[in-house]
DNA sequence: TTGTACGCGTTATCAG
DNA sequence: CTGATAACGCGTACAA
């Protein structure tokens, strides 16, 4: 008992108002830390405010200053774990602030995406919002956000647009380097899966094999490349394709884990070891990366902090608002590459 | 051009009463479908809206209403996947409402847990959340949101709450059967990966597993048992304990999936065969499962259906508000399990 | 440094 | 069936 029932109506700021004998706009200027004001008022009135248990309505005060402090995710990203370490990196911004973050998926394919997506941002008229790949690629979105008022920023793995609106990481270096290293181990028949067609992410992965294979002067061709979507399924596809080839490769790189998981499926049903009969590396570090036999060796794509970055931009636009944040992937070696047998 | 130039001032309501020649109470009406209205006055006004393009604000509405369109998410699961489907399933509830999806990921191991929670709600005044597990097992949490007076629904592997505040799993059930099946193709010898301590879930998995060693009269004892917390680490290790066990299980059921890929690594390092060797069954159908290799025999848990479920609950507490909306798990034959050699 | 009067866009009351 | 008027809770001129 003692403490405040709930229920009945929560203190206004009118309240405070009258119990601290001050005017409103006093307390207002409390609640909003204006640097004009006495010591001993503000203390006075912020006593009341602990008392009463009062917290500022933020309807009313999204009503008043015409902006409220709700951020939304749009996103189509397969991938569960991304997904989830983007709102994380959101909610690691956004955290001890007024701000809430809503989540909208979207179906990329469907012909009434950009019409949705426009009715989200005008009914719930938020703050701003976040792009993240693959849905981050598409110019039309982003001029929807910016024809509705809507700030945004979009996360991407090319220069998709002008600083402040863009958080990037650079996937074709660090698919490069992670081809440098099966090079140095030995290989020199190194296989392809690409990702979605579309993807931009995809397309960027898919010209790092192609500047390593120029580079070292590795064997190219039909033989050496599958398509893929992101998906297990099409990897293990990729996977069959690939290793019933003339010529067997000895290493596959992926365009992502999911798919390299499915390659390593492939390979197992034909009773190839990996790392020993066949290298394998993938792209994103996600959780399934450690799960798998033997662990993926892959790239961590900084997903988390590119997202928390991008959520700083959004809600303080004064915050290195002027380069357009370049976040580097790391290589984890692990255990499903190793030199060529032989 | 000719379209409204989003940026200057959308239209109010003030607007459209303007421009129809009616008052703004009339507007209101027409926007909040009251059956007492004037069908000439109605198209009218619907008219002017559509030539306009004004879209109701939420800020507003709120204010007045005294009660916003946002459902919150709280969850501290680990694994994604999950996540994601939760939120799928009340998205799927919500679409074409005026409601949004805040998500509010919490640390179940903080002490300072309740409070935050009680803040956030206190802070954004959410229409209601939704709990999912293993948080929404935790009583103090329900008893925060009934002291705010924010409505809310559990997701629960147990008969946690009354009917309104509950969607609810049979996971004792579903194990005992998927361990029926374990035993119908011959093994006796079946071990047990425990979940984490003060998770429903992990309890009622336990009893189902217990149930069914009690009815076919199972050897059972420390030898057959080990501790885990769902990740995959430490099914490895439970794996590693159980796989040295002086007489060997012939069989392994696992509380969850992640735990089951760990429980299947460490038979793998030890070069036993799965299933032939060791039959491996999990629970939640997680993507990991149909990922590993073999694909894993496991229990499906309809997470989605239950979340939206409960999201109807919450927007629409007419929505079947009596019973508690029981759902089965479903048996998912893969390839992880077989008769035991021999 | 503090207070007064008014506006933000919507809904509720109650009279017509 | 419709409309004037008053909330809803907070912020901003502008004045004191």
């Amino acid at each position: 008992m003692g403490a405040i029932t709930a229920r009945e109506a929560k203190p206004t700021i009118n309240d405070v108002a009258r119990e601290a004998g001050v005017s409103k706009k006093t307390v207002s200027r409390v609640i909003n830390r204006s640097p004009l004001l006495n010591d001993a008022t503000r203390e006075k009135v912020e006593k009341v405010i602990a008392a009463l248990g009062y917290v500022p309505n933020p309807q009313a005060r999204a009503l008043a200053l015409r902006r409220n402090f709700l951020i939304g995710l749009i996103h189509d990203n397969p991938n569960a774990q991304t997904v989830l370490n983007v709102q994380e990196g959101i909610l690691s911004a956004i955290r001890d602030t007024e701000f809430a973050l809503v989540v909208r998926p979207v179906n990329r394919r469907s012909p009434r995406m950009l019409d949705d997506v426009r009715a989200f941002l005008e009914q719930q008229r938020l703050f701003g919002v976040l792009l993240m790949p693959p849905i981050s690629e598409n110019d039309e979105l982003a001029r929807v956000c910016e024809e509705l008022g809507v700030g945004y920023v979009r996360m991407g793995s090319a220069q998709l647009d002008s600083g402040e609106h863009l958080v990037e990481s650079n996937d074709r270096e660090a698919v490069r380097k992670a081809m440098e290293y099966l090079v140095a181990l030995g290989h020199r028949r190194i296989a392809f899966v690409a990702g979605p067609e579309g993807f931009r992410s995809a397309r960027e992965r898919e010209l790092g094999y192609r500047d390593a294979v120029k580079a070292a002067g590795l064997p190219q061709g039909p033989e050496l490349e599958a398509a893929g979507n992101y998906t297990f399924e099409t990897g293990k596809l990729a996977g069959d394709k690939l290793l019933d080839a003339t010529e067997r490769p000895t290493a596959i790189y992926s365009c992502n884990d999911e798919m390299a998981a499915g390659v390593l499926h492939a390979a197992r049903e034909r009773g190839l070891s990996v790392p020993d009969d066949l290298s394998i590396v993938g792209f994103d570090d996600s959780p399934i990366a450690a799960h798998i036999w033997p662990p993926l060796t892959t790239v961590r794509w900084p997903v988390a902090a590119m997202a928390r970055t991008a959520a700083l931009k959004l809600i303080d636009p004064g915050h290195a608002s002027g380069q357009p944040a370049l976040f580097p992937s790391i290589f984890i070696e692990r255990g499903s590459a190793a030199p060529p047998r032989r």
